[in-house]
RNA sequence: GCGCCGCUAGCUCAAUUGGCAGAGCAACUGACUCUUAAUCAGUAGGUUCGGGGUUCGAUUCCCUGGCGGCGCACCA
């Protein structure tokens, strides 16, 4: 530790002692409060309002309690900001008003400390409503110093010019606390991701849907193509694997006559971590009985636009500085169409030869010796078509190769149907009609499980108990995965998915 | 995994061709009873990410390692 912050310490420490000194609990066990923050404003104007303020501009007392965000002392007297969860409230500290005694405590304070004051509220002579203290007391004292930038607020239009500040991006997630402590902002990304949670909740409960919870712990993972994370049970003396996705489970249990059931909950695959990715993310599966895609399509649509109305106030999102309009319908282009587009030519007629060619003139490279005719494809239409779906476009009728849980589309040979959803460019939505055809699907599961014997590390192995649920007979259903941190970024205007997810995955702090 | 950029005081950042390592904020001391990026005067605070090299001299140039950001690749 460096010279400097030990001293910055030290200097804490000391008035936290010589509190004690004066008889004074740095931590008392209880505190009081009569108003948040902002019930306080309001209790102010609206006594204002009311024409109710005393002779001196007076309104009513209040106890409030905060965190020390900003000082500037006056001699014998002092302004202070005080944040807590209602926002920001002035308050004022006069040595005639206090005393002697309760006035000279205060150099034992420090910025991040908790207090609570307890005074009338009045407006400064630039017409701040602010606590004129009477008595303080200190609530929490603060060891160390919180990164606080200074915040300039321009009193015409109320625009914060933030001066330095905390922005290292790391170190901001690894001490979350402390940037969630400095920066409103964040806290508000925050809320704005259980709205959407909440919203999604909601929306499904509405319509009949039953929220259950399946295992997060697996003896086989499934139902994505994604390398687990592997652990140990030591009674059972087994391997587990943390699921990488929710579907096997959720499709047993329409098998098992629900015909409505959906699971928010984590995800964990070991990949690699970027703008877009988190080892663990939360992900909304659905699924529903006697439906198709199609339905399952206006399902979607109308769930994105609910939950942006909910939480924007209205159907659109800025995202990056694209406006997206959330106004159903949505877009709806089939696969090869927007890729025929994109190309120029139907890819559906290109040999593999040629896909490749045409792949690495779309990414740059060379597409890899052992990507099969799917992976081009995906590829392809990664590059060319998916940056160009900004507003809201399903893409329907994947390829096949794709898609081994998806039923085949009739009369359409390698197509299968399902649709994603992308907005800005991401993909959102993920949906299928599923395939219940139990001889299918051992045949397309069997087919992934060769694959991963000739090397391809995320085919799954053959998870023999979900055939037998499918052998039992499980009735036509449409599913639908939906990436929650993803549909929250876009929410938020968030860059990276680390900025919607409380405590993203990083590399562990060393030493101490 | 590859490429680019970066790592200097608690925070945000400077430092000329390679020539005494600086500023603002935070902290500390003092002044100040309506301030709000308060102001004014002063003080302290540094393994310039680590290691090696070139040089009279390295924050600066070279090599190497670490960490991070961004982009690419990967991610049915």
């Amino acid at each position: 530790m460096s010279t400097g912050t030990g001293q910055l310490l030290r200097t804490r420490q000391e008035k936290l002692a010589a509190l004690r000194a004066r008889g004074i609990d740095p931590y008392p066990r209880r505190c009081t409060r009569s108003h948040r923050s902002d019930e306080a404003v309001a209790a102010f104007l609206a006594a204002e309002a009311e024409g109710k303020l005393g002779t001196d501009g007076e309104g009513p007392p209040v106890e409030v309690t905060g965190r020390i965000l900003s000082w500037r002392g006056h001699g014998r007297s002092a302004f202070a900001h005080l944040e807590d969860g209602g926002g920001r409230l002035q308050v004022y500290f006069r040595r005639d008003i206090l005393g002697r005694e309760s006035f000279a405590t205060l150099p034992l304070l420090d910025l991040g400390d908790w207090i609570g004051v307890a005074g009338v509220l009045f407006r400064t002579r630039t017409g701040e409503v602010t606590v004129r203290v009477a008595r303080w007391r200190i609530l929490s004292k603060s060891l160390r110093p919180l990164p606080l930038a200074k915040v300039e607020v321009d009193p015409e239009t109320g625009a914060r010019t933030v001066h330095s500040g905390f922005a290292d991006r790391q170190s901001r997630y690894r001490r979350r606390y402390a940037d969630l402590a400095v920066h409103p902002e964040v806290r508000d990304v925050f809320r704005v991701r259980a709205g959407v949670v909440a919203g999604l909740r909601r929306a499904l409960d509405d319509r009949g849907y039953l929220e259950v919870e399946t295992p997060a712990l697996q003896p086989l993972y499934g139902g994505a193509a994604a390398r687990p994370f592997t652990t140990y049970h030591n009674a059972l003396g087994t391997t587990l694997y943390l699921r990488i996705a929710d579907e096997l489970y959720l499709k047993r249990l329409i098998v098992g006559g629900f015909e409505r059931v959906y699971e928010i909950g984590k995800d964990f695959r070991n990949e690699g971590i970027d703008r877009t990715h988190n080892p663990e993310f939360t992900m909304l599966e659905f699924y529903e009985a006697f439906a198709d895609y199609r339905r399952m399509m206006e399902l979607v649509e109308l769930l994105v636009h609910e939950v942006t109305l909910e939480v924007t106030g209205g159907p659109d999102i800025d995202y990056q500085g694209a406006r997206v309009s959330t106004a159903p319908p949505f877009a709806r282009t089939t696969f090869y169409g927007a890729l025929a587009s994109a190309l120029g030519e139907d890819a559906a007629g290109l040999d593999d030869d040629a896909l490749r060619v045409r792949t690495a003139a779309a990414t740059g490279e060379a597409p890899d010796e052992g990507d099969g005719r799917g992976r081009l494809l995906d590829r392809l239409f990664s590059a060319l078509v998916e940056p160009a779906l900004v507003q809201p476009t399903f893409v329907t009728d994947y390829p096949t190769e794709l898609s081994p849980l998806a039923k085949t589309k009739p009369g359409e040979p390698g197509v299968v149907e399902r649709f994603e959803l992308f907005i800005a460019g991401r993909e959102i939505a993920n949906a299928f009609s599923e395939l219940n055809d139990p001889i299918d699907q051992r045949a397309r599961l069997e087919a992934q499980a060769g694959s991963g014997r000739a090397g391809d590390d995320e085919a799954h192995p053959v998870d023999e108990d979900f055939l037998r649920a499918l052998e039992y007979g499980m009735p036509p259903t449409g599913g639908v995965g939906i990436g929650v941190d993803r549909l929250v970024m876009l929410l938020t205007d968030s860059a990276s998915i680390r900025d919607v997810i409380l405590f993203p995955v990083l590399r562990p702090e060393e030493g101490r």
